[in-house]
Formats: structure tokens, sequence, C-alpha cells
DNA sequence: CTGAAAGCGCTTACAG
DNA sequence: CTGAAAGCGCTTACAG
């Protein structure tokens, strides 16, 4: 290492300028090698980055962003009661971007917020976000994905059903993981299957509606409409709808709950109403979640690789991202894992 | 507003130079005013201001990152095999940094790496982080926090117990809480008190172990060694310690489990066991986590206010933070929630 | 293939 | 109380 090295506080970290006078060439050289320019003679590039090596030398991403009018942070905005989900993909995500000198920058918001928007155009145009992710529900907004095309910044949904273009789409299948359960009830010799739904308002039960509806016309069945239950995606409304259901005359023999909030609702139902499971009802929910295996019996439930999304949806975005060995789709499918919560008919 | 302005292509933000212009002052001026320099006339400021908020004019995060030499990042460093930990502290980390200018950029990291504190001393300097939040148990790591002061980045270390001086320390007293269940176990009559406590590793673990024998002193008990398990924290680590627990010829009557992990296990053991809570034993856990309320019966548990605990950080070093009334003490109380998995003794 | 000049949008000294 | 100059650490045109 150069001794007359002038800045050399330690404490100070190098700059372009450092790596440029100890290499021997312009600042100018020296950015071409940071941008991996192809209009560098391999030897002069070979020299620059041993001397970057040896000083420890990383561009600032504040210069860096400044000058590219475009920063190196990734937002993620998200709105999911869920906090499992949303810490999934968050893992997920930064699996992806470890090391490529971007960083996550998160942001709840409230979709159903009027300012939404303006939020979201004043997030992203200040910090001059690098790109955007968009898990569900967010990820529904329509105004929102019109607003990040115009203002030009790349991002990836992920979503229970093809949104967008694909390289804009994280599909994740909802609906076929919801057939999956239907096909299992039935072949259990179920007929008398209740539905409790989340809120329309969330396209994913939607998808998983339709998909478990799908499963069961295969099947040879319908969904009796009084055995429709719409829910909360909350504990207590699946509680609370569990308790209509055994309620009714004509009692359901299982149940499938569109996510585990609510099926870990049905067993405290179950257990009030003095209903046994599986033997007096089965219980499907969804998400798999890791209360699943903690109730008794352990629920059988349908997963979504909620990490592996996030971090498809971090390769699909940032340069350099650590890839799995796996072909580039963007999609994942959901998976029926069967457990102690589903048994035969009668 | 001003019909002249040259570069209004509506895409392109406005820059402290068209605010000077604007305002007829130079752009020093107006970066007094956005800096709130109390040199400035007030009748100058107010008409810089009117021309701000006529233009919607933010000042660029970047551009004044490098000329301050600091970002406008705030860090939030964790490692805890507990999500929803780290989504409660991170959710009131942004509660208080909502609206402040700043924000959050969020690393897990693994504390017990050889290459963390290159890593760390990588990202501040890098990023040059405006502040810094440490959650246990990465808050625990002594030679972090000194490389932090070393690189002159306001941290503030969230932990069980005083670690630091009280500006850069918030304490959340686990110990008082886990006083808190052995009263409470102790006035139920109960005198064969078990407890299964997390890795020693895990500086929660010895407050909350130290609480909980000081809280039986009091009630004249002590903590029988047979009946002092060491688990992992995790659900299964639970299971295996109330196994052993149950199979002494001298079974305990309560078992205290210093996470609702473990204490979740409790529960699937004693169902093995074919125990009933509370008739035969008794159980409390430690986090008041969702799964508390979802289990049969539902489980007495300590609960640590995590998400005001998120915010108190963040109040403490956000300017401008959103600050809740109440005093600027650095520290919050754990709390005993009585419920159903706890009765007398016999 | 390489470089000198200008600029990204701010702030820090320094003057007055 | 206010401003002209220089600079933060990079990149974009523009030359050669």
């Amino acid at each position: 290492m150069a001794a007359r090295d002038p800045g050399s506080d330690k404490t100070k970290r190098h700059t372009i300028n450092d790596v440029a006078r100890l290499a021997g060439v312009s600042k100018k050289t020296v950015s071409r090698v940071i941008n991996e320019s192809p209009f560098v003679k391999e030897e002069t590039r070979k020299a620059v980055l041993e001397i970057m090596r040896e000083t420890g030398y990383v561009p600032d991403p504040q210069a860096r962003g400044l000058a590219f009018r475009r920063s190196f942070l990734v937002g993620l905005i998200y709105d999911n009661p869920n906090p499992q989900h949303t810490i999934s993909h968050q893992q997920g995500l930064l699996d992806a971007m470890a090391g490529s000198g971007f960083e996550l920058v998160v942001r709840p918001v409230d979709r159903n917020s009027p300012r939404l928007l303006a939020d979201m155009r004043d997030f992203v145009e200040r910090q001059k976000l690098f790109a955007v992710v968009l898990p569900s529900p967010v990820s529904e907004d329509e105004k929102l994905a019109a607003l990040l095309r115009e203002l030009d910044v790349p991002y990836v949904r992920i979503g229970s059903v093809a949104l967008d273009e694909p390289d804009r789409m994280l599909v994740s299948h909802d609906g076929r993981g919801a057939a999956q359960a239907a096909r299992h009830l039935a072949d259990l010799g179920h007929t008398r299957i209740a539905l409790i739904s989340g809120p329309p308002t969330f396209r994913s039960s939607i998808e998983r509606k339709k998909g478990f509806e799908e499963g069961l016309a295969e099947a040879g069945l319908t969904l009796s409409p009084d055995l429709a239950k719409i829910g909360a995606y909350t504990y207590e409304s699946g509680v609370n709808a569990a308790l209509e259901l055994f309620a009714l005359e004509a009692r359901p023999t299982a149940i499938f709950c569109l996510n585990d909030e609510m099926a870990t609702g049905v067993y405290t139902a179950a257990r009030e109403a003095g209903l046994r499971i599986p033997e007096d009802v089965s219980v499907v929910g969804y998400d798999d979640a890791p209360i699943a295996v903690r109730l008794w019996p352990p629920m059988t439930s349908v997963r979504l690789p909620l990490r592996d999304m996030g971090r498809m949806a971090g390769e699909m975005l940032v340069p350099n991202a650590l890839r799995e060995k796996r072909a580039d789709a963007h999609e994942v499918q959901p998976q029926l894992v069967v457990r102690g919560s589903t048994g035969k008919v009668g």
C-alpha cells in the first residue's frame, strides 16, 4: 500500500480519486471498472481491481446514486395483517440481496388510505428507489402498479394469480392449493364440506375459493350455499363462522378455511361444540403457519413457500442477486401438507 | 405557481435552485431554512417555506447525505429466531419514524459469524447510517457496541437489562416479569415448580431465570436442581424438557417456561403424558405470543410490549420522531397476563 | 480504449 | 442575517 496516501486517517474511507491516483489512471476509468464497462483494457482493469482490493475501496452508494439519479435501495411495501407473511417475504428478499450492494427499505402502508398513492409517489421519487416489491394484498392495487410504471420504477407484484406482465409478476397459484384441499377431502369421502373464506377484498380469498370449488367439481361435488361462510381472515371470525356451521341441522363433516388463523378458530369452536377433530369434523387450513404443527391434532394445511417467493422476487429485480439453480419461472406452487386434522368421513 | 419555471417537465422534481430562484434568495438561504437554522429573517423564512409548499419541493436525501457525509437511513440489525419479535420491533420503529424523512433499512445477521464485525463495519460505513437499532440478542454483543461507538454511530440497544449508558439502552427488565410469574405460582400454592430456561447464550434467559428465582425466594421457595431444565427456546426443546419433568417420581405441579414456544411444547408433552392443564400441571410462558390465546386452555404468559419498545428506540434516535405523551424513561415493564393454564395446586 | 470538464443536489467553510 | 465559492464522491456527455 502506498505510504504517500495523504488522507489516510485510517478513519477515512478511500475514494475514487485515491484509487485513480494509486492506479495511475483517471477517475473515469476507475468508474468504468466499477460499472463493468467493456471498454477497458484487460490490463488496466486488473490493475485497478488490484488497487481496489488493496485499499478496500467500495464506491459510495450515495454519490453513485446522486450521479445515477437512482438509489441502490429496494422498497418493500406491505399491508399484510399476517406478520409471518411479511417477515418470510422480507427474509427471502434479503437472501437474494445479500452481498449485492443493494439495501432493503421497508414500508408498511394502509392500502385503503386515500393518501396511499400520494405517499407512494413521494416515497419512490424522494428515495429514487431502484425497485419495489409488492406482496399481496398491496400487489392487487392496479392504481399503485400504474403509478410505478409512470414513475418508471421496476417492480414485482407477488400475488395469487397473474395480474401483470410475467416480468413484473410472481404468481403463487393459490387456487391450485385450494383444489388440492378439495380433492383431499373428497378422497376421504366427505361430501358435506364447508368453506370459510376471507374477505372478498383479498384476491387470495377469491382465488382460493375458486380453486376449491373447481376441486370439488372435479369430484362431482358442489359447495352448498349454507356451508359457505365469509370470515375476516382472523382467528375470531373463524371461531364464529365455525360455531354457525356446527349449529346447522346438517352439520358439515369437513371445513376448509382459507387461512390458518381461521382454521385455528375452528379448533376452538369444535372444542366448545364438543366435537372431535378429525372424528367429528375434518379441518384444513391454508398457509401452513408454525401454529399448524403446535395444535392438536396437527393441522392439515396448504403451504406456500413464502420465503422462496421473496427470494425469487429479489432475483427478478436485483442485478448480481444470488441465484438458486432453478429455472427462472416466475411462479411457485402451493402444496397440501396432510396431517392429523383430516380423516375419513363417518 | 411561476409559469416561467424552465425545467417543469412535470416529471422532474424541483431542486434547491428552483426554490432559491423563485424565492429570490440564494440556495444557501434555502438550505438554512431546510435545516432550521435560526439565522434566517422570519420574513425570508416564510417566503421560502411558501415557495417550497407551492412547488412541493422536498430536499433530496441522497444529495443531502452526500454533503452531510451521513445518510438518512436507520439500520435495524437483528438475529432473533422469533419472527414475531422482529416484526413487532420493526413496526414500532416505523411508527416512530413515520413522516420523519428517515427510512428503515433492515439487516438480518448471524451473531455467531466470525465476519459479523467486519460486515457491520462495512454496512455502517458504506451506508453512512444515521443510527442503528440492536434488538436482543444482537444487543448483547459488546464488541459490536464498541465498534459502533468507534464509528461514531448513534445506537440503541434493546435488552433485558442495562448493558450500556441510559441514552443507548432500552431496558425491558425481563427479570421482573419472571418474578411476577414466580409469585403467581407461589400464590396458587405451588411449591414444586419447574423451570425450562433458554440457552445461556441469551441474556434474556439468564435475566428471566434470575428474576424467577428471586420471585421464588420472596415466597420462601427455591428452585430444585432436578426441576431446572435448559431448553433451546424452541418448541421441540420444550416438549422434550417437559417429558423429562413428567417422568420424574416427584412431578412438578407447575412449569414456568422462559418463552411461549417452549411453553407450547409443554402443552404437547402434557397431552402425551396424559396430564391435564391446569388440573395436573400449571403452565406459564413468556412473550404472550398470539398462540397463547389460541391454545386450550389459554396460556398464562408474561407480556413484553415489543412494538412499544421499537417505537421508543426510534424516538430515542430519530429527530422529529412522533412522540407519545409519555415520560422519556428508557425502559418498559413486563406484565404477567393470567389465563386458564394456571390453577391452584392439587 | 482513456480522460478533462461539467454536473447530480445538496452543505460546509469563509466572507461580508 | 445573507451569499459566492468550493466540495461531498460519483457519472454523464463529449472529446480524442
